[in-house]
DNA sequence: CTTGACCTTCCAGTTACTGGAGGGATTATA
DNA sequence: TATAATCCCTCCAGTAACTGGAAGGTCAAG
């Protein structure tokens, strides 16, 4: 059993996302000591792992929950789980998409703008 | 002289926003009504349609405030227009690295995830 | 027995809106 | 002229996922 310094520090991820993951029901303490301080074991500590990867690849809070039901589901279908990623990973495609677009216009008018003194300017002239 | 909602509609945005961005000192209308309505002008509609075009490149909204800030300024310098166009584009870049990153990761997972009703899964693992 | 480093809870702030309540103003219709 | 529909107003709360800070309890070391 650990503290919380120590599970932030096994977990890598700071003591206040923790608490706050605790407080939304995401990863509970495995017990409080005496005093009310929380304790976590080798177990939850593997679980906070898994949550900050599942962050990590961009997977929201409520999506970590379902993923983390999964993985300690043993009668899971790897089905759900691929459904959750396949999801996320249009999404992303979808970003990506939208990025490069972004890249394209904004990078061709930062090409042609000057960047002198002068008050000419085709970026403020494509926004106006 | 047009009331919110025409204004919002000129500018293609909700009367929401046009009231959020009154709120925040960004447009303000250019008069009130006896009765307290917001009214806008020919001018104030463009500005609003310079943020709308500012906030499709990803601006925030304190870039938009610079950026509206120098689209009104008749010496500015289109240096530092360039350079806020600048920073957003390296930050798109850095995005586009990272998600291009995430969806090697992801898009690999997902292809040799079988997808059915056994527990095994290769996300679950990588996560775990 | 005090100092410092822990820990606790609770509240506020972040970004850029969005939804809704409660209530006044204007316009169209009967 | 009465009323109903459609505006408009302000203010408050909620969104996502934390983060910072205040006020105060606990614990180990010197």
């Amino acid at each position: 059993m650990m503290n919380i310094s120590k599970t932030a520090e096994s977990a890598e991820m700071p003591v206040k996302t923790v608490r706050y993951y605790a407080d939304i029901g995401l990863v509970e303490p495995s017990a409080r000591s005496a005093a009310g301080y929380r304790e976590y074991d080798e177990k939850a500590v593997r679980r906070l792992i898994f949550i900050r990867r599942s962050r990590a690849f961009g997977f929201s809070i409520e999506e970590c929950r379902e993923l983390l039901g999964l993985y300690s589901d043993e009668n899971r279908s790897s089905a759900d789980v691929k459904a959750i990623a396949k999801k996320r990973l249009i999404e992303i495609e979808k970003k990506q998409v939208e990025l490069q677009a972004l890249h394209k216009d904004l990078s061709h008018l930062v090409k042609t703008c000057q960047g002198d003194d002068k008050p000419n300017c085709p970026i403020i002239d494509y926004l106006g």
